[in-house]
DNA sequence: AAATTGCGAAACCATTTGATTGCAAATATA
DNA sequence: TATATTTGCAATCAAATGGTTTCGCAATTT
């Protein structure tokens, strides 16, 4: 099983999730009232978001509130960043091609 | 099936193709020699990516070039600015509450 | 014309996913 | 103490995933 940020984000409902916690924490029946799925099935979707370290949760009495651990979610700009980094390289090297192009119009 | 950005990189396989194709096109052979998988296996994951609308590809004699739609990686970063501004919001409001219990202390 | 190359598509398989149902444990309330 | 609430966990199921092998087709080489 991988357990990483873009398992975390492939399904519709965990990035909802996610955008719910970045407000505030909240129990899982709480989050559950905001979807059309059972409690169970948000509750599976908690289990894997912090088997992906996205979430972590602190119990109170019997309830469980779950927090976003925001920091986490770097780990997709930091990817993002490196796949622009690669654009760039390509468009440079576009560049060079135009130049060369430019010097043999000459 | 669920075919969308997100989709496309939660695949390991798929996220380095995406980032061959970054540099410039390649044909099938060229991508799956970086890979350990067979050829057919990068098959699937490009029309995946095909049809998660990163990818096109355009016939030249019997190869098939793969192009990269760059453009299509700008739904993360969108996803990603919704998600920080309401990230924002939650400091916002941490900051309302700091200032209040600053003003009870007066 | 025959063989080779580059490729997608189909059939198949083990594993994972996302969801449901039923249950048990812990806490709160009557 | 009896009951209700909040929750995680195990079993089960259909569908999707990621992979392999085999096949066929079209474009090139020989």
């Amino acid at each position: 099983m991988r357990r990483d940020v873009f398992q975390a984000i492939a399904d519709p409902t965990r990035r909802a999730i996610i955008m719910l916690l970045a407000v505030g924490a909240l129990t899982p029946n709480a989050i559950a009232e905001h979807f059309d799925s059972s409690r169970q099935a948000v509750s599976k979707h908690l289990r894997i978001l912090t088997e992906c370290e996205i979430l972590t949760h602190e119990q109170q009495g019997r309830e469980i509130h779950y927090h976003l651990n925001a920091d986490k979610m770097k780990d997709i700009e930091k990817w993002l960043e490196q796949f622009k980094k690669l654009l760039a390289k390509r468009f440079d090297q576009l560049d060079t091609v135009l130049e060369q192009l430019k010097s043999k119009e000459k």
